[in-house]
DNA sequence: CGGAAAGTTGAGTGGGATCAAGCCGCGTGG
DNA sequence: CCACGCGGCTTGATCCCACTCAACTTTCCG
């Protein structure tokens, strides 16, 4: 996984693992004009928090090196695990539309990100039809991804889906798609998979005594990835395998 | 509600229900392409399909009247609701990455919608920063929207939730926000909410019973937003009244 | 009027939460 | 070095909310 740091070479850093990096959709002076807006900044270290939920939204963050959680807290305090961001994916998405971060973001581990302010990326997505592409694909994307979320019911079904899609994740970037560390805590994980700890901790020496992975502290192998996808999927939502689709409205 | 029907004089014929309307950013020659691509169809009934899951992607559509509502098949062939869609609101945005539809969309009553293929509006917002960030914000809202369903842990929650979101919905549309008529079955809703429509049934007569809401058949008057808000944002998310942030990270 | 679908109500069950210990790794200080 | 304490994680016992199954009522449409 060489990342290459040296900023005037790549506006983002993380084209390495992302064919989604705005920096692609770029050339000449509009590639030049990216890099002097986005801030590299040094690494922030684990438990630094990036923004704020309710803080006026200014930058979108692209993750280059480590994990990112995203969280809201409610009126009683308690925290509410949105979502975990890896090298490549953009963070402030939701936050165009209100002018504020709807949720916290804070780094799980060693960070480093590049932040572009969102007027620099809009301005230039106009003078640029496939940087404007990429934009609306991103988001379409998170669209389509947090909705499926949605449909995972029952806790197996939601922990299978979370192994599956971290899979994917990995793979997509070039990692082991069977083998990973996880960078959160059992407590954050629950939280995001709406479970208590205790819960998460049963399910997964079920999962073990299936055979269908295998845990040891932050360690995770995917074992029988074809199993867990059906668990995951019994409610399927993305409709590749869809029927054979045609128009036939009343 | 006076809805102008002529095509020449407004292409989405939506403006005068949402502000988002895209035709509202543009002008001149461009708002012409706009009116010339979009597809204004007659109104379709009730049941009819507007689009399958998995089909390919071409147009997004917008609602000017009736309701919509958009679901998925899993393997077993059961349905999950995904979302219910009232006038002015796209439908389609979650297409945009993978070039299919992720998910179907059914009219629930009587609905009248223009189809503008998304080409064309691509690249009509590649000429119109104003249309370009119209788009942005409304998926940025969509992404913020379904984000926030997520946080929705009881039954109780999830209900209060709907009718809270709803009394808005109706209310930035022009109409009360206390007293409307749902347009879906009951096990349309309970669906939604990942509920049985036996639970949906209870939790109706208690909240009748404590006099937060009536019901009769479809139609609904809430009567106690204060205590329903309550309910429902024991957990927050947006979070507009967050703490003094400000960026402190380690 | 009759049949079917939608909706409501009741009784019983189960999955995940809650409450309460216990275990383990790790840093700190005696 | 070990004792101690603390936080992250796991395990066990119990409880409760929402699901299931079943019956009944209402509404819709022929």
């Amino acid at each position: 996984m060489a990342i290459s740091l040296a900023p005037r070479r790549n506006a983002c850093g993380s084209c390495a693992l992302s064919s989604e990096c705005i920096a692609g959709a770029l050339q000449g002076d509009e590639l030049r004009e990216l890099e002097d807006a986005v801030h590299q900044g040094m690494p922030v270290h684990s438990g630094a928090t990036l923004f704020h939920q309710g803080e006026t939204f200014k930058d979108l963050a692209i993750i280059r090196t480590g994990t990112v959680k995203t969280f809201a807290f409610d009126r009683d305090g308690r925290e509410h695990l949105i979502g975990f961001h890896l090298p490549g994916d953009f963070i402030g998405l939701s936050a165009i539309d209100e002018q504020r971060y709807p949720s916290s973001a804070v780094a799980l581990d060693t960070v480093s990100l590049c932040r572009v302010p969102f007027h620099a990326i809009a301005r230039l997505a106009a003078k640029s039809a496939s940087l404007q592409a990429r934009l609306f694909r991103l988001m379409s994307r998170d669209i389509a991804r947090i909705t499926q979320l949605t449909c995972h019911s029952s806790a197996e079904e939601r922990l299978a889906g979370f192994l599956i899609g971290m899979a994917d994740r990995m793979a997509s970037r070039g990692y082991s798609s069977c083998r990973w560390q996880l960078t959160m805590s059992r407590m954050d994980l629950a939280n995001f998979l709406r479970l208590t700890p205790e819960t998460l901790s049963r399910l997964f020496r079920r999962f073990k005594a299936q055979g269908l992975v295998t845990v040891e502290g932050r360690d995770v192998e995917v074992r029988e990835r074809e199993r867990l996808q059906v668990i995951a999927f019994t409610q399927a939502c993305n409709g590749h395998e869809a029927p054979q689709a045609r128009r036939d409205a009343a």
